[in-house]
DNA sequence: CGTGCAAAGTTGGATTTCACAACCCACTCG
DNA sequence: CGAGTGGGTTGTGAAATCCAACTTTGCACG
């Protein structure tokens, strides 16, 4: 890993979660899919990889590894907080994608409980405030290395 | 390309800015950076891969390449509409780093308009509220190819 | 009993990508 | 003239990925 470039939380974030098939696997988890078989043919990657990527995943604290069965041993794969706080990732990048680089409509939609269909906003957790880049300005940014 | 798994606008948005070191030259490019070599020097990433990732992000249309002297021919990067869009990501992205995965205090802080640290919440662009499970249920959901 | 099926991986080998240093070219500066 | 800068390309070797096949543990059928 290397260690050189800017001190950054989102370089530090995509050390766990920017390889391949990570976010594709958290996102059938987040849909609800707990199990290897499942999550490997929703997403496509092969199944080493996703073993490999599971792996990490759990080392890292976003998923646990449980056993559902044990004769014979079954396991799932459940999101810890750290996973389930990745939903605004998700969210977004769905938005990007839908706008930006999907040709047609989205091929999924949600619906929120005020009867809205779903697009996300990001905004100031303690105003709610848009966050535009005039309405922000960095106090700090991280040194480069 | 894998063609297989769902049909998902996470997996297009991924195809065009998931690859190793794309978001990390976004960060730079957001962050006003503009010039080859500086993206390289703050982002680590090796000046051949650099070079290519750049020429996918322009080919997606994500980033626009510019000369800006003729004599001798220099260039820059900038934003486009695409890029900028990817702003609440890496965000999001930075947020999640600095809760869960960064040692210490974040690296880079910003401050809103209103006077508070910035901190992102995603929230249903209609109403305002939260987008939490709870509040959200998939209309459709992508198929599996 | 033997065959088939399922889940959750592991193994081996070919292919692709990545990393690193070196090099190139067109200029400018001293 | 020689050194430095910006923006890359090339060559080589290491690492990651893809794919298909195989393994293991058990259940269910006939």
């Amino acid at each position: 890993m290397a260690a050189r470039g800017r001190v950054c939380s989102i370089a530090n974030a995509l050390a766990v979660i920017g390889e391949r098939w990570s976010l594709l696997v958290l996102r059938e988890i987040l849909l609800g899919e707990r199990r290897f078989d499942q999550i490997a043919r929703n997403t496509g990657a092969s199944r080493d990889i996703l073993a490999a990527r599971l792996r990490t995943l759990v080392e890292a604290g976003v998923l646990e590894k449980r056993r559902y069965e044990e004769h014979p041993p079954r396991y799932e794969y459940v999101p810890t907080e750290a996973g389930r706080a990745l939903q605004p990732i998700l969210l977004n990048l769905m938005e990007w994608g839908d706008r930006y680089v999907t040709d047609g409509p989205p091929p999924t939609v949600w619906r929120h409980s005020c009867g809205a269909e779903f697009h996300p906003a990001t905004v100031c957790a303690h105003c709610g405030g848009a966050a535009t880049e005039e309405e922000m300005r960095a106090v700090r940014i991280g040194p480069v290395l």
